[in-house]
DNA sequence: CAAAAGATTTAGTCATACCTGAATTCTATT
DNA sequence: AATAGAATTCAGGTATGACTAAATCTTTTG
């Protein structure tokens, strides 16, 4: 069946961020998955040729155009997506980890287990469909849930949200957003906004918790459901 | 401290082979090495200059005379010792794995786990001594426990002993010993001994047991402390 | 003890899988 | 059509480690 890994690390790597650059409508440029791979843009290039020619073809890349995944190296993306957000949780839920704590560990581990501890792995943690940052897992055939977020930052005063999703692995971020009591599951009231500056006031719905300011900085990598 | 994970998961392979020969008293010879690692004697020749060579030095190796670890070379050793038996543990333990299904997936994870995560494990699988085979897990300061076994072949009739360890990768082996009901904790006692062959007829010392006879190539796998 | 057998090492290559800087070419913008 | 910026090509480099074949050393054996 799926005869997914026998990529090397570095390809399922490549193919894991276009994946999350397509998934979050950026465009998929050569500069923007060098920034991310942490290599130079002639490289990307070289990978991209190599992507496009491997057999199966795990992209199509029209030079100066783009790139798009074809199913194959969709399917080997939401491998690796999967594999990494299952040991997230696992490290969160299991192991005692915080959340700013599992990314890193993550992404050497996704390269490494099979398909059989990936899936003892669901099972022991209840099949779960959101990681601790709440990015869904994909579930055992790869299918992900639709995506119903906004940003925070696209809220205004009155409006209800349920956070759901924090799309950053800056450690400090992430432990900002804790100490702040903002993590997915928590509910919050937009009680200010600020044109010109995009700061948002807004307010938990805790019993022991007072409003206060969030930047854009912030509120983009928020994403929550709308409340009615 | 120690700056353990510089080393390639080629080299921990190595160091983990080598030092696993000397613990059985086997002799470290290319050949033996090239066997458990599966590549020619060149190659391994090739390595050992590599080891021998590195700052700090691994081991120390004389031409055509055999190899010794040096400290660095022993510790790094046992990083991986007590990583793959940590995760063979938690296969067993946690996941539901079978005991003769645990060796590869340990393989591939031993180089990838940090230390934080071999701590957590450990901590989670309550700090265990043994893995699922009877391996002794080295400690956190990479102690080992005195090992007072003897294998299952030197006993002779009359004589008790209690299952501590099997010292084998092989599957089918694993199996049939389970389906034996040949494990880690079982007490057994030798009720008769062929010359010239070697079998031993054993009974287990479990309610429902009757005695079987098995050959070399099985008690000599089989490790046991001597009951009195 | 000398020769043969067996084990090990050397020397020289090969392979894979990337990554890189510099020069070039393409695309989009004005 | 000029130009800036992005992307690509080119030629080369690095890092690891494996391999074959021939040479050399060690051990065994007649
Ligand atoms: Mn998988
Ligand atoms: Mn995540
Ligand atoms: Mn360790
Ligand atoms: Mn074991």
């Amino acid at each position: 069946m799926t005869k997914s890994f026998v990529y090397t690390a570095s390809i399922q790597d490549y193919l894991k961020h276009i994946y999350l650059l397509l998934e979050r409508g950026e465009a998929v440029t050569t500069t923007a998955l060098a920034q991310r791979l942490k290599v130079r843009p002639a490289s990307v290039t070289g990978m991209l040729r190599r992507l496009a020619r491997s057999e199966p073809p795990l992209i199509v890349y029209q030079k100066h155009r783009g790139v798009m995944l074809t199913e194959a190296g969709k399917r080997a993306a939401l491998e690796v997506i999967r594999h990494h957000r299952l040991i997230e949780t696992w490290l969160v839920q299991s192991l005692g980890y915080s959340w700013d704590e599992v990314h890193e560990e993550a992404c050497r581990l996704e390269h490494v287990i099979s398909e059989q501890l990936e899936a003892r792995l669901a099972s022991l943690l209840g099949n779960p469909a959101y990681d601790p940052h709440g990015d869904p897992i994909p579930d055992q055939d790869l299918n992900l849930p639709p995506d119903t977020t906004l940003p925070l930052a696209s809220l205004r005063p009155g409006q209800q949200g349920r956070i759901c999703r924090v799309q950053s692995e800056q450690k400090e971020l992430l432990r900002y957003l804790e100490q702040k009591g903002l993590r997915p599951g928590v509910s919050l009231v937009v009680v200010d906004y600020s044109p010109f500056d995009g700061n948002l006031t807004i307010l938990p719905q805790s019993p022991d918790a007072s409003p206060f300011v969030i930047g854009l900085a912030v509120s983009l990598k928020v994403f929550v459901e709308v409340l009615p």
